[in-house]
DNA sequence: CTGAAAGCGCTTACAG
DNA sequence: CTGAAAGCGCTTACAG
């Protein structure tokens, strides 16, 4: 059985609040004790429950993570960011998955709320439009920073990539290698982030004073095929695209896959852009250009910032919505 | 504030027993006062606070995951197989990370054990040579079950992939297309599922008698860089491998780039055979023949197993190691 | 510097 | 069918 206070109190003859006291470095317990207690504890393998030390403090030393799904780069490595610095202050994480699914990420959310966690670093599923369940949280005084996938309406802090600029760069990008026809293979259209790059796009279109063309714009789903809607995008030889700007560097891949198959060349016929920086860049030939995104750094950022809040302290207005900035990594894809 | 059973209580005055009884369908309660109760938890938005019914009955509802890195392919994939059955079960998952450290992993132990857990699934670090905390684990009667990589000496179940098998077929199918030398690219050598596959090779040399020549064989960190490696195991025209046999898909997708540029054809001039069979296959050109992996399916089985040691049921013999058989998927590098 | 006592929010054996 | 009481393993205000 599990040894507790009590066994070493038991055991060194003296009172269980001393143990505590002890254990906790508290300064009106004499040195000669706190040893004692602490060679104790290592003889018997104490070790603290947290489990009841967080019932009587009211603090779970827990914070929560809830993605869409943790076997995706990104989320992975943002998960990986997140957790240096939840360790790095004493806490653990309880990670959950919604799976893109609305009802799920209802669940796991009252789930993280049973387990009283002290914060929670949320990225919405694409499939939620309705958001009562985060006025749930808010109800239970559980902060929570919004993590690349921001919910309209509430004053949390939110950490994102700069969507925006990521598109806007790429699309100017294929406008300076001198592209006339630059077609977006768009992500889920109800996602912030989808529609944040889609805006980069028109706006680089704009400011060159290039004509949008709605038959060069489609929002994909990830779990649709996408080789039809390729093909369909670069079937006409006489109406087609010279340059493609993506949603992520796995639609770009499928991309370029799909237009190697049509016996289409990458560059030469269409330069293709991606967006994130994957791993997959260096492995696709031609090697695939593409926006930078930094999940590690994101992650580290979301949960400093909702250690502030979970500390009462002071976020300056300036940091309450961090937007990372991309550069485009040229590759041969667009050379 | 959290609303609590108390709350509840008074607001329907009855006692918190009797609240308490009625949430967990107690059968000794009446259905009108299961209604009653449980209209009022709702409008109160109550949500049990698992902390204190977890110290009460000594069951926290959770298990841990311990994995060298969540940013894997495939232990991203087997979390998500093992949070499937843990969900299910009702139960949530604290999922660490060792980064591959020794000491680190012992750190998180520790602090699964305080979280007090009630199983643990265990990935050990590539670096991990001594065991003596996990006899803590079993100190503490917390049960746990390795996962793809095993510490020799413990009575507990196992669920691995078949890595010499695997490794085995991966030959063979290189033997059977009439390659005459076979090298060996292995992961670290510490670690057993390395052995394994390594082990599968030697096999499958000295099945279709086949010398074994030493320096065709060579085993990799994770984090020094392969490319000389690869470079010097290929730069001699009169002494060069005509296949390769990787440990990862990874190590096979570096090895084919770096073929290429040395102006070697792969399949021509050498075959490759990764393991894993990731979505790497296919973005790789020539596309990459590989040995299945089954993560999700592993992970779902470790889950189980997990949960049946949790509840004392029995294990038949022939379930407590259980090795998950590959295949060859045989694409364009081996054709 | 140390101890006795109360209490965190639940569950459950005991009593009725 | 329902309630009063004890207790899970801690922490901490209060008292000395």
């Amino acid at each position: 059985m599990a040894v507790t206070i009590k066994d070493i109190a038991l055991a060194l003859e003296i009172s269980p609040s001393t143990v505590s006291r002890a254990l906790n470095d508290h300064p009106n317990i004499s040195e000669e004790t706190k040893k004692l207690v602490s060679a104790k504890a290592k003889e018997m393998k104490y070790q603290t429950n947290f489990i009841a030390a967080g019932l009587r403090t009211k603090k779970s030393n827990s914070i929560g993570i809830l993605v869409p799904h943790i076997t995706s780069n990104f989320f992975a490595s943002a998960i990986d960011g997140i957790q240096k610095i939840v360790t790095d202050n004493g806490y653990f994480t309880i990670i959950c998955q919604s799976n893109e699914d609305y009802h799920n990420e209802i669940d796991q959310i009252r789930s993280l709320l049973s387990c009283k966690v002290e914060g929670i670093i949320l990225s919405i599923s694409s499939e939620t439009k309705e958001f009562e369940h985060l006025e749930t949280l808010q109800a239970y005084d559980t902060p929570f920073v919004f993590f690349d996938r921001v919910a309209p309406g509430f004053e949390t802090p939110t950490v994102e990539a700069n969507d925006f600029t990521g598109g806007f760069q790429a699309v100017e990008h294929l406008i300076k290698r001198g592209r006339k026809k630059i077609a977006h293979l768009g992500g889920p259209g109800i996602l912030g982030i989808s529609k944040s790059r889609y805006e980069g796009y028109l706006e680089a279109l704009k400011t060159y004073d290039y004509e949008v063309n709605e038959d060069f714009v489609i929002f994909t789903n990830p779990d649709e095929g996408h080789e039809e809607i390729i093909e369909k995008l670069f079937e006409d030889p006489k109406n087609r695209p010279d340059a493609l700007f993506t949603f992520s560097d796995e639609l770009a891949v499928e991309s370029i896959l799909k237009l190697k198959k049509m016996g289409l060349n990458v560059p030469r016929d269409v330069s293709v852009v991606g967006f994130g920086n994957s791993n997959l860049c260096e492995i696709v030939e031609p090697n695939l250009t593409s926006v930078t995104h930094e999940p590690v750094e994101m992650g580290e950022a979301a949960a400093d910032l909702l250690f502030k809040v979970i500390q009462n302290r002071h976020i300056p207005p300036h940091m309450m919505h961090l937007k990372f900035d991309s550069r485009v990594v040229i590759r041969d894809s667009s050379r």
